[in-house]
DNA sequence: AGGAGCAAT
């Protein structure tokens, strides 16, 4: 008889408390037995691949493998014979097959010391030894059978002939369809590929054209870093080239790309530093933005470009937009609006140049932009195309179907049809996308023959059944411990589990309470191993997620927030328990305050979740919720331009040439409240002129890796009469990692922190202190345990050092004739003061001053604001603040303060005089 | 006397 972990009083035959889950419908419980011995199959097939591959016989078990190898390695010593290859062979690939574990290791070793663990201090770098390239070709011939085995290469020829007649495609590829790895190795074969000579309009406005050498490369975007790496690396692989050859990446602080790059994967927010700098693209043919779904203010920001691109200074540049859900739709729209946007324009040339009258106004901003072929889009040419919408709808467009993998048209939520009815799936084979689109042409303009044209390629997943509840739950936790326990004791092994959760403190304390009542279970049940998963965990204790369990017969229970939504794969999960919550940021515009609210997932996010169920075999979903709560959820994810402050977005629009920024036809608008809030921001910081038009400082604002207001901060340090160039760096670098300063739990170690802090009380705010911390850190021998003992971030130290050093080379460029070259020995009062000037230039709608009451006040707007007890300044009382943010948790609280005088702030003000 | 997610340049 079990031991019970819960006392609950509901069962005492089932420690299953009968109240969280239905049973599954009667029809899945038959399907079940069926989808069972499929899983066997599949997975039997897929053994006796991989055996073939390494040259055994079929449906050996895997811990024969071992076995059996090393058998044959005796028998190849004792010149027998081996069974497949012969002496010779055996011994040469034997001997090739060590050198390459063996540079596999050291590989590893090099790259573990490089990347997720810092090098000790004075540690030196190895050289990376690099296998030959005969050996990376062999490792990737043995591939591409795999590779032919993704659901996209039956696509391959229908997107490439697509891409061949138009120059916008805009693609639907689910999870496990291999769209991210193998796009670029498609396209790279294709003719428009080659780096060419073109003509492109100058930006100068005087409508002479320019030459220019372009294309060559095919850039490929992502959301993450990690992603951006790890396809990179994966795409290598399979070309059979090194890293950084012809295929390679690009993140910051990291960049493994050179002239020979073809395939180059970069994050979005790389792609648009890169836009800054070379407007047109120049360098690539192509321009994929992968997960566009994700609705990431980059990739929403390189999509609006790339329209204006594709149909105006760039011709011929080919776009691919991949999203892994009906969001094509929407995109594909977005595109076409430009489209006809650039149609209509033309037309309206055509008509002028025949004495009519001109028919659409574009743009208020006059000739010079049109030359440039940034249109904005009038609303006649948006309705349009709704009308031929309506028309297309009308007669039903045509939708995807005879495709055998097609999981799409049995969903419930029903999506609209697709923009171009002629993606139709595999059965169309190469070269069919002629279609209709002649028909649906409004123009005798044959460049613009049906740009944009729409794509699907389904994913392989297996079937994951999903369950909820049947009646709400009041403590999500509880629930999701309950259930973590239900299936522990009812599913068999292997088979772990998948919590998601919103926040680290609720991981925590999960965790606590599912290691509690596991060790009161019986000692016939498998021991569960709880590992935590949030951004903020040290990646090595990360990194124990995908490894397997070291004890046997233990099953792997993963409490994650949303990084295993998307970015990360962990393997071995079948079973996946959703809270249906996630913490979100909201802006409000009103008063400039962004926070973090717990609140409902999306339906799409809902079903991310549950898919990570079913990566490896089939799978189940548990949600903590009724379906009658998921019905009233929204169909996606509110995208993140929404819910931001847009004052950088609005910088970069500028900085790229879209002026009239209210105007700009967003993905999604910001809204007009947001946007003059953003521009009012730039304002007073001085990015913008008298008209609103970007001036050299915001342009050069624009080009550094910071928020608008820091990037302020950085140009006045530079100034010769404020002067403090290095140390401004230093505080900002500091200012832009997080949590530097770590806070212990427990009354002991806290006095310890506060004692070993006490060097860094400054009176003049935390601004000073983070600087004088950053120079005691840089001085220490033993920077690793300088910083345990004050409690202060080695891993965010390290982060620091490189913002730091990427900073510095930015402003080497803009200011060579900065007096100080060396950083100042110490700390003056007249240096301080010099730096917080520097600060308030940045910062002066974040300041209060002191109340006789003893409370602060905002400058502007006159609220209430304490300053936060993380502060040095936290319960003193000094004239006036400027502080780095605001936060509201129980109250209005300012971090990252320091004093100031009332007269600085006068001084740099645009109300003050 | 307070603890806020993920990501990016």
């Amino acid at each position: 008889m079990p031991d019970f972990p819960f006392d609950d009083g509901l069962t005492n035959t089932k420690l299953i408390p009968a109240n969280v889950f239905t049973p599954p419908p009667k029809s899945q419980q038959q399907g079940r037995r069926q989808r069972k011995k499929a899983e066997w199959e599949e997975k039997n097939r897929l053994r006796a691949a991989q055996r073939a591959a390494e040259g055994l016989p079929p449906h050996v078990p895997d811990r024969e493998v071992e076995f059996l190898k090393k058998k044959r390695q005796r028998e190849t010593q004792r010149h027998q014979s081996p069974p497949t290859m012969s002496q010779r062979e055996g011994k040469k690939a034997e001997a090739l097959h060590h050198e390459e574990q063996a540079n596999v290791k050291k590989k590893r070793k090099i790259e573990a010391s490089n990347g997720e663990f810092p090098l000790l201090d004075g540690g030196v770098p190895r050289p990376v030894i690099q296998p030959h390239r005969e050996q990376l070709k062999a490792q990737a011939l043995r591939l591409k059978p795999l590779r032919a085995k993704l659901p996209i290469w039956e696509h391959q020829g229908s997107i490439r002939a697509a891409l061949r007649e138009k120059d916008v495609l805009v693609m639907l590829g689910e999870t496990g369809s291999g769209k991210s790895t193998q796009i670029g190795q498609f396209l790279i074969k294709e003719k428009w590929m080659d780096r060419r000579r073109v003509s492109i309009a100058s930006g100068n406005g005087d409508g002479k054209d320019k030459e220019a050498m372009v294309g060559g490369c095919i850039a490929i975007t992502q959301p993450r870093r990690v992603a951006a790496i790890n396809l990179a690396r994966r795409v290598a692989q399979e070309v059979g080239c090194h890293l950084g050859d012809e295929v390679g990446y690009s993140v910051r602080f990291d960049n493994k790309s050179s002239e020979k790059t073809r395939i180059k994967f970069l994050t979005d927010g790389m792609l648009l530093q890169e836009m800054l700098h070379d407007p047109l693209l120049k360098r690539y043919s192509a321009v994929v933005v992968d997960e566009a779904h994700e609705r990431t203010v980059g990739t929403d920001l390189v999509m609006g470009f790339l329209r204006g691109l594709v149909y105006g200074e760039r011709k011929g540049l080919k776009v691919v937009v991949m999203s892994a859900t009906m969001e094509v739709d929407k995109i594909a729209l977005f595109f076409e609006r430009e489209r006809d946007a650039a149609l209509a324009f033309i037309k309206a040339k055509e008509d002028r140049r025949r004495g009519k009258k001109n028919v659409v106004e574009v743009n208020g901003n006059g000739g010079g932009k049109v030359d440039d072929g940034k249109l904005s889009n009038g609303i006649e040419k948006v309705e349009g195309r709704k009308k031929k919408r309506k028309r297309e709808n009308g007669e039903g467009a045509p939708r995807i179907n005879g495709n055998p993998y097609d999981r799409m048209s049995d969903r419930k939520d029903s999506s609209p049809p697709f923009v171009n009815g002629e993606s139709k799936g595999s059965g169309e084979g190469s070269g069919s996308s002629n279609g209709n689109s002649s028909e649906d042409l409004d123009t005798d303009d044959e460049q613009y023959d049906g740009t944009v044209t729409a794509f699907r390629v389904p994913g392989r997943q297996f079937p994951v059944e999903i369950y909820h509840t049947p009646e709400p739950v009041l403590d999500y936790v509880d629930a999701a411990l309950r259930t973590v326990f239900q299936l522990h004791y009812e599913e068999p092994l292997p088979g772990d589990i998948l919590v998601f959760l919103t926040g680290q403190e609720e991981i925590e304390a999960l965790q606590k309470q599912i290691e509690d009542y596991a060790q009161s279970m019986d000692k016939k049940v498998p021991k569960i191993l709880v590992l935590p998963l949030y951004s903020a965990l040290p990646p090595g204790l990360q990194q124990r997620v995908f490894q397997p369990a070291h004890e046997k017969n233990t099953r792997k229970v993963i409490l994650s927030t949303n990084i295993a939504e998307t970015s990360v794969t962990v393997p071995g999960v079948r079973h996946v328990v959703d809270c249906g919550k996630v913490k979100t940021k909201q802006y409000r515009p009103r008063i400039g305050l962004e926070s973090l609210l717990v609140t409902p997932i999306s339906k799409s996010s809902a079903l991310q979740r549950a898919g990570r169920a079913g990566r490896e075999a089939p799978g189940k979903c548990y949600r903590l919720y009724t379906e009658r709560d998921f019905i009233p959820l929204a169909d996606t994810t509110v995208p993140e331009i929404l819910r931001c402050d847009v004052a950088s977005s609005i910088l970069v629009l500028k900085a790229r040439g879209q002026d009239n920024v209210l105007a700009f036809d967003y993905l999604d608008s910001p809204g007009r409240e947001a946007l003059e809030r953003g521009l009012g921001h730039l304002c007073i910081l001085g990015a913008l002129d008298n008209s609103g038009g970007i001036n050299d400082l915001g342009r050069k604002m624009a080009k550094l890796p910071l928020v608008p207001a820091l990037a302020r901060v950085l140009i006045a340090a530079a100034e010769p009469e404020l002067d403090c160039l290095h140390e401004a760096i230093d505080i900002i670098a500091a200012l832009s990692v997080e949590n530097i300063l770590l806070t212990p739990t427990g009354d002991e170690k806290r006095e310890q922190m506060e004692e070993a802090r006490k060097e860094f009380d400054r009176r003049e705010g935390d601004h000073i202190m983070l600087l004088t911390l950053v120079r005691e850190y840089e001085s220490q021998p033993q920077k690793k345990a300088w910083a345990e003992k004050h409690f202060v971030s080695h891993r965010a130290m390290q982060n620091l050092l490189d913002v730091r050093k990427q900073l510095k080379q930015y402003t080497i460029h803009f200011t060579p004739s900065s007096p100080s070259l060396t950083p100042a020995a110490t700390v003056t009062p007249d240096l301080a003061s010099r730096i917080l000037k520097c600060f308030l230039k940045g910062f002066l709608h974040n300041t209060a001053r002191l109340v006789q009451d003893g409370s602060y006040r905002t400058v502007v707007g006159n609220q209430a604001v304490a300053i936060h007890p993380s502060s040095v300044l936290f319960g003193k009382r000094v004239e006036a603040i400027v502080y780095h943010e605001f936060v509201y948790t129980t109250r209005a609280f300012a971090r990252g303060v320091s004093a100031v005088e009332m007269g600085w702030i006068g001084e740099g003000s645009v109300w003050g005089g």
